[in-house]
DNA sequence: AGCATAGTGGAGCACCTGCTCCAGAAGCGT
DNA sequence: ACGCTTCTGGAGCAGGTGCTCCACTATGCT
């Protein structure tokens, strides 16, 4: 019925994911986007509506991938907590070995600088979603260490799992290796925060 | 000789150290800097010579009274190299307590996008004189630790000292509170990664 | 009193931003 | 062949940015 699409979304996405990785948010224009993508002003904002929308929709694409990847991580490392914690945190490093990009994206740009007013509420609800996502898996995980999911255990859990991994993989998911005493590090430390229980 | 100054450096410096922490440093521009400090345009320019050199003084000033403290602290530490780097990746926790508002700034703002091209010469010394500062505290640590100061032995007491307490404390110096149990957690993961070794 | 000097205020410039707008192109069904 | 629809390209707008510029002010020295 109507004229095709010369510029397939995807192509975008991959320019902007280019873009933000090698030189962040601030450097991603629309100019900069049109430029790289092939795809002109008037193409991107037909096809997503805003700017915010494209790093919206194109951190949404690597944060399924990573979430997915997580929970089958998870679900394989079976039912003793800490080794459970230990895996799920092991996540991004596992993604980082396969899929660079993915990796330094979501490592790059916080959940929050990406969830913005002007996102297109289709892909605002999807990062909506993701959040529950997560939230489920680090209940899951604070079930099965301390058979409880309040916000205090949940809290020590998305300290291991969020938070330790952000810490100790960035630097070297940035500059595009994690090496293997990194991980033993990580490893270390989930079961150190793990082993320090909850919060009185 | 001159005409007096009506409106002191340190306080727009204040100024800028207010909108850093309460908005982030995409809503520090001249105008509202001059808005909330008092200081015209033309003042802040003839004291500062960019935006980028207020920015970089506000965080020297507070990068100073940080590497103070964590200077005095590893020293109260004495030669147990795990209780000292224990101490010194504490020392963020503790300038919170006393200071927040320098904890706040420290945290919202990495080295990295604090040091650009325009900030000026005078300024610019002064930052690159913090990291030889602080490089000297992680070599004496890795010293204490390992009786060596080689990249791979400084690298993980700056993995203990830098990056774990950034990432454990960073929510919670943002909301303007640490809890004690938080501060366990960080002691616990530094004595696992100090136990964890040097990379072979 | 007059001068030199450092500081002040703010108008305005050049630039860049996200975004809008719309004439036209490219396909499809008829 | 014609219209219907979606997609494309790019000119251009409104607004915000850092920064410059300069007339002016307030002081201390002579």
């Amino acid at each position: 019925m109507p004229r095709p699409r010369v510029h397939a979304p995807d192509a975008v996405l991959d320019a902007a994911e280019e873009l933000l990785v090698e030189q962040g948010r601030a450097q991603l224009t629309v100019r900069a986007l049109a430029a790289r993508s092939g795809a002109s002003n008037g193409s991107i904002y037909h096809a997503f509506g805003s700017l915010e929308t494209v790093v919206g929709a194109a951190w949404l694409r690597r944060a399924r991938q990573f979430l997915d990847l997580q929970r089958a991580v998870v679900a394989e490392a079976g039912r003793d907590g800490r080794r459970a914690v230990q895996a799920a945190a092991d996540a991004p490093a596992r993604l980082a070995a396969r899929e660079l990009r993915a990796a330094q994206l979501l490592f790059r740009l916080q959940r929050d600088e990406v969830l913005t007013e002007a996102v297109t509420p289709e892909v605002a609800d999807g990062l909506r979603a993701l959040d529950t996502a997560l939230l489920d898996t680090l209940q899951l995980l604070a079930r099965t260490v301390w058979g409880r999911d309040d916000g205090a255990a949940v809290g020590v859990v998305t300290a291991c799992v969020v938070r330790l991994p952000t810490a100790l993989l960035l630097p070297e998911i940035r500059a595009g290796r994690v090496r293997p005493h990194t991980r033993s590090q990580l490893a270390a430390a989930v079961a150190a925060v793990v082993d320090c229980g909850l919060p009185s």
